[in-house]
DNA sequence: TATTGTAACTAACAATCGTTAGTTTTGTAA
DNA sequence: TTACAAAACTAACGATTGTTAGTTACAATA
């Protein structure tokens, strides 16, 4: 709501009415945002969850996923982030059901390095939550700071995520 | 905006209009509850800097104090981290210099230990900005989840964020 | 040249927003 | 019992919202 359809109209140069050719509504707008980086995120940690490789090898490519995914998508992941609660119906749904797929594979990654002793044993959902967290801003702070390589940027914060800072 | 002032007066049980026997406008409502976590966030970083420790101590005590401020103002901060961008005024300016200044202190405080070699030497920047985003997303963790003792939560925060989970 | 589909436009709608004015109820102190 | 202040109420305001109806401009095709 933080947008108008006026504002938007504007920023294209035509006006609110005309938008109306080309999309159903406003929640159009936002659930084709939304679903679509969705899916690339879930779609992603499934593809790697299915793959071979150690639990520890598996977060290091999840990471890196991420960040590319963000990296190339910024803008749908703001709206992700703060307005997936706002779709309505079976978007709202599929959205949920996406995200908690995603969680779940990311959680079983973590269960799985500790069994193997790969990862630390700690509270599996602190690990989750930590590293959950700091990949879901990570789109606020790369168009903010002066956007390291994307390379360089994918060594570090595997590195600082993984092996911590001291 | 996505709570009308006739949203909150129903869960007064009151009707709209009476709200502002008790308030000046809408503006007040969020600037009082966001103004006045920051101070608190702002000050307790103060405090540490200016008290003495080691740049890993002081970094720990940072930490434990956001998780407990987090803990107990966790309405407030849900404000500070969704609206903190709609105050008007000096309002505004005034929560930003906070922003700033916290941020700086805890800058200052990560770069310290990178000299005296008690953090790895990596980019200060992602350091800053892992451990903040977590930290800042705490809130909406803890209550989803089922609420860690506040100690164990400090504990197990602490060693993923400073000593990784390898 | 005539036809047709795309995409722009103006104007207006019903709903909702924050807020104000003016009035009534309620509880406490004299 | 009276007086007064606090806090509730009803009703309405002007502005803004998403959306629709109806119309016009324009480019490509037959």
């Amino acid at each position: 709501s933080a947008v108008s359809m006026r504002d938007i109209a504007q920023q294209m140069d035509i006006k609110a009415a005309s938008l109306y050719n080309h999309i159903k509504g406003k929640q159009e707008i936002l659930s084709s945002l939304v679903l679509h980086v969705a899916e690339k995120f879930t779609n992603s940690t499934q593809t790697i969850t299915s793959q071979d490789g150690t639990a520890l090898q598996r977060l290091k490519k999840l990471i890196e996923v991420h960040i590319d995914i963000t990296v190339h998508h910024a803008d749908a992941i703001a709206a992700l982030n703060n307005d997936w609660m706002h779709l309505d119906g079976q978007d709202l749904l599929d959205f949920i059901a996406m995200r908690d797929q995603y969680e779940e594979n990311f959680r079983s990654i973590i269960k799985q390095g500790i069994q193997t002793q790969q990862i630390k044993a700690k509270e599996p959902e602190v690990i989750l939550f930590s590293i959950l967290s700091t990949l879901r801003t990570l789109y606020l702070w790369n168009e903010k700071r002066g956007k390291l390589e994307v390379n360089v940027l994918k060594k570090e914060l595997v590195a600082v995520l993984i092996s911590g800072i001291v």
